[in-house]
DNA sequence: CATGAATGAGAGTTCATTCAT
DNA sequence: GATGAATGAACTCTCATTCAT
């Protein structure tokens, strides 16, 4: 498959992941993203087989932009807080989109494939969340920006309820306040005041 | 409609619960609901008119039921903690059970179908469950069992942690013990701590 | 399946026949047979899954009233010869026919379904007609018209050489010259001398 | 077209046989045969045109090979009978490898290509057979090995028997057994009496 | 000569929905 | 009320064939 192929390959990754977002995972027909690629319905089938397969090519080039993204935040020199707000907000960005993103199709895809656990991407992305949170938080209680007996604890704590968030904002609706209340909630268990915006 | 007619409908809404426990909401087609009651085609059209309509049926039905169990727990003479504990040892068991319960469908249900907030019963069950807890919570304060200063935030949060939960334990499975930690977590944060089972 | 549903099968099917006649098997469609029998596209699977399953049905047909055919010459009261005689007119006919027959249909069948010997409806057929032909060979022989060492080997001799000339008229043709001098030479070979018609 | 040209060309036929011989005829596609060979779609079409015009020429290199094997066991010098045995015992193993040969494409070629006579390939080979046939019988008879009457109508007799042996094992299977009976019937039917090998 | 990406027709199959009985 | 046959749209997938490179 030479630099061409390569190319188009990425033009239909993208053009799904639109699809995807717009109409969430097992809806989307391979139909759907010859027309939204303005390909011929064989050609689809050169480069790959299934929605599936698709969704799944989709999800790891976001996994990987989205590591990006966070490295990013971390290069900056900041203080503990100030990168675990930073964070929050990014995920708050990303709660309110809600009808913008992949998370409605993700969630759907993982109802329909019960993937082993090494290949389960969500729980790697998880998993690596609630260990850069506790650092954050370690690092916060050391230079006395934090108060925490349970680093490990708190961390997964704050990421469920971004999961449930998360959840919330597709099936019940999520308002910017209802975010701010719950980020307010976890920063003032680490005994952190916001200050309102 | 008839006595008559109202027993089938019960019968066909029983059933068809368990399809969609089965198989979420989606997947299910007409045809599905069809076989598995064991009656004609045009028979359900007779009383349905898609699968959506069915859904929100046994969604109903479902929420009546689980309010009657709610009452139940609430009935009998126990503490504010032991009402807590017993509440989320009871989402415990719900979130276990996974592929027994019809919280995939659910979700997938509201995915596709944007109701609007008065119709949303996930939202009014979220609301209401969030106000007894923290009724719950505020009793126990009261008579010295709990430590909280933000009852009402912590019953949110309690709730958002939960959501969490369900849905992880649906993309990303869900081991008993991950459940345990965070129900003393949730404990420890109202200065309650738990014994190991 | 009600009486109406049966009839609508038998029509399909002596439909269905028309077009393997034609066409032979494998070139036959779904579709193919849908426009022969005038109905739509989803109404044939309401009755058949596949090609194959409508060509073993046809088949089946075929064999029963097949036996009847032969039952109907064997009443008459008639010498073990002219039996034979009318026997071999028979298929005579049927090979001349060529393609208004099964025959290359079920040769195509037969090729992509190496169907397990129970199954075989084509074997049953040859072995029962083997069968028949040896009893006529023998009834031949005690009434003298006929002169035999091998009656077993001439009957399966018989047959192999009918399989031969139909597959023949098959692939490289056949004349009816051709025909009537094979049938002489087998006649020949139980002493029997054919008059020219 | 050049050497190199000519060499790809058998190429090409060598490999396109093998697939013949695994899927019969009407199974394989041009892609089937581009795959096999290992070359570029577009590459086929610069040599042949359909899978018909390739299966054609396949045909034609087999006839060209299969005249110099029979030319081999002529050349040796043996007795019309032995000659004759030798030609019967060949016919047997081909007939039992079955599915390792063409008879199968072969047959399906001929069933949907109505090829005028002239071209036709198989009536050719057919007729050549039965005249070589007709003249080793007739040496047999000359030099007092067989007795028989009409060489010619033996001759073809046989050559019907072996077809129908072709095809039978093609449809219903064939054992050796069966093989052996029948040659040994043939040559009873010549006064020669096989031993038991 | 050779490649292989691209097209588009067409086959199989499934279902929501209707309607005569 | 109830049935289930029938329709037709929609979807998946495969290939013969072409054509720019």
């Amino acid at each position: 498959m030479g630099e061409k192929s390569i190319q188009k390959k990425k033009y239909i990754l993208e053009t799904a992941r639109k699809v995807f977002v717009e109409k969430g995972f097992k809806k989307v027909t391979m139909k759907d993203i010859v027309e939204a690629c303005g390909i011929s319905r064989g050609g689809l089938y050169l480069y790959f087989d299934s929605t599936s397969q698709i969704f799944m090519e989709v999800m790891r080039l976001e996994t990987q932009e989205a590591d990006d993204v966070f490295s990013d935040s971390i290069k900056e020199d900041a203080t503990a807080a100030d990168i675990l707000i930073l964070f929050l907000q990014e995920q708050k960005k990303e709660l309110l989109r809600r009808k913008d993103t992949l998370t409605q199709a993700i969630y759907e895809f993982y109802f329909e494939n019960d993937l082993p656990k090494k290949d389960n991407i969500l729980k790697k992305q998880f998993d690596s969340a609630v260990k850069i949170i506790e650092k954050l938080i370690e690092a916060g209680v050391e230079n006395g920006e934090f108060y925490c007996e349970d680093c490990k604890g708190t961390a997964r704590n704050i990421m469920f309820v971004l999961e449930g968030l998360k959840i919330s904002s597709q099936t019940i609706g999520m308002k910017a306040e209802t975010v701010d209340r719950e980020i307010s909630f976890i920063l003032s268990g680490l005994g952190v005041e916001m200050e309102e915006e």
